[in-house]
DNA sequence: TGCGATATTGCACTCAGTGGCACTTGCTGT
DNA sequence: ACAGCAAGTGCCACTGAGTGCAATATCGCA
């Protein structure tokens, strides 16, 4: 029966419905980059983007939980996508391995959308409660993992400290890995910068000079 | 001259002026924490800790920046305390062996205020938007280490990726095992799960599992 | 064509946080 | 002891984010 379900109808996707939507999503996205870009993030105020889209302020809470989410708006993308690379990784592989080689891949990803993150991370920089948001949502992404690492890992002692140590180290290599790449204008190949940052862990901190 | 620095005049501490600022300070900290604990945080407005404080809600700003500061308002304190230490370590160290031991440092203190610390460590991990403001807190936190370790080893090359990398490291180890600290009742001696943590991170993540 | 789900909006409201201005009072140099 | 200064304090008005509610419009589908 008519089940308030979410509705894919059309062939190869969604419906027409799901599709407005999605299409009013990027174009609130594109909008306000636009307007931060041009006037900044805390000088652009929600009624100012819902004008140039053609909305009311209102409804822009109904696509976006607050005015930060729109900057961050690819990060839950990136971390189902990075979830999923590493429930795909075989078993036997140790989980450093497993979490290397999906940050690897969705670091692949990173630059064919190099403009997007480079627009998106300039404002997260320079803006704290982007960066704050940021943050959050990085801590979300660390309970995903840790959670995912402790299925895989049959530890089972309940999301004990290795798997979040672990997750947590993942993070903190991607992180400074993106950091660097954003701060040298994105021109090394990430993948590369990612690597070493990993390896650098896996083989220890306390050989540093 | 009468310069406008921080002034500190009495015998053995500060002035009648800065005594009654901390004072007061300490005040409105008490008062909230008070109220967050027994009616919640979001519940809580500035004018009702103002009100119980007898202040003006306005003057509320003058000591904190934000609500969530209030909770947190240690953080600051402690991330001194921590950058001393570091700074005090002999220079023929290795960075991780300073860092760990910095780290032990301030861990054998968080044991003395245990009960402060779980109270604040409650309302922060029940509200997201404290959560949000130490994580932000953390950054800087790490930003400081990184510096500080830059300086230290004389990698030079302006902050390079490395003593970011375990400036990060670092905190992910006192978090992780602050938080197992914390959700296990804060009965396991703390210095000890942090040593733990810092010598899974210094043997290499390589070998888990 | 009409039913029901979904999308959009207006309105009224709360509250964090800021800016400006006036007033008090502890501190400092002389 | 006194004057000048700046920190501390308070009040008022204001902006803007975000929410709850209820009314309306739109669209997919039977």
């Amino acid at each position: 029966m008519g089940e308030h379900e979410v509705d894919e109808i059309n062939r190869d996707g969604l419906g027409l419905r799901q599709r407005k939507k999605l299409e009013r999503r990027h174009a609130i996205e594109a909008a306000a980059l636009d307007l931060f870009e041009r006037h900044g993030f805390e000088e652009t105020t929600i009624g100012d983007i819902a004008a140039v889209v053609g909305i009311s302020p209102r409804t822009f809470f109904y696509y976006f939980e607050t005015k930060e989410d729109v900057v961050l708006a690819d990060y839950a993308r990136r971390q189902t996508r990075i979830i999923g690379e590493l429930t795909g990784r075989p078993d036997d592989e140790t989980p450093w391995t497993s979490l290397k080689a999906s940050f690897l891949a969705v670091a692949s990803d990173y630059e064919t959308e190099r403009e997007q993150l480079l627009r998106r991370g300039i404002i997260m920089a320079t803006n704290p409660s982007v960066f704050a948001r940021s943050l959050q949502l990085q801590a979300g992404w660390e309970d995903s993992l840790a959670h995912a690492l402790t299925e895989r890992m049959s530890t089972s002692e309940d999301v004990s400290t290795t798997p979040r140590l672990l997750a947590a180290s993942a993070l903190v290599a991607m992180r400074s890995s993106l950091r660097h790449w954003l701060k040298t204008g994105a021109t090394d190949p990430l993948p590369r910068l990612v690597g070493e940052c990993f390896d650098k862990l896996s083989s220890g901190l306390g050989a540093a000079r």
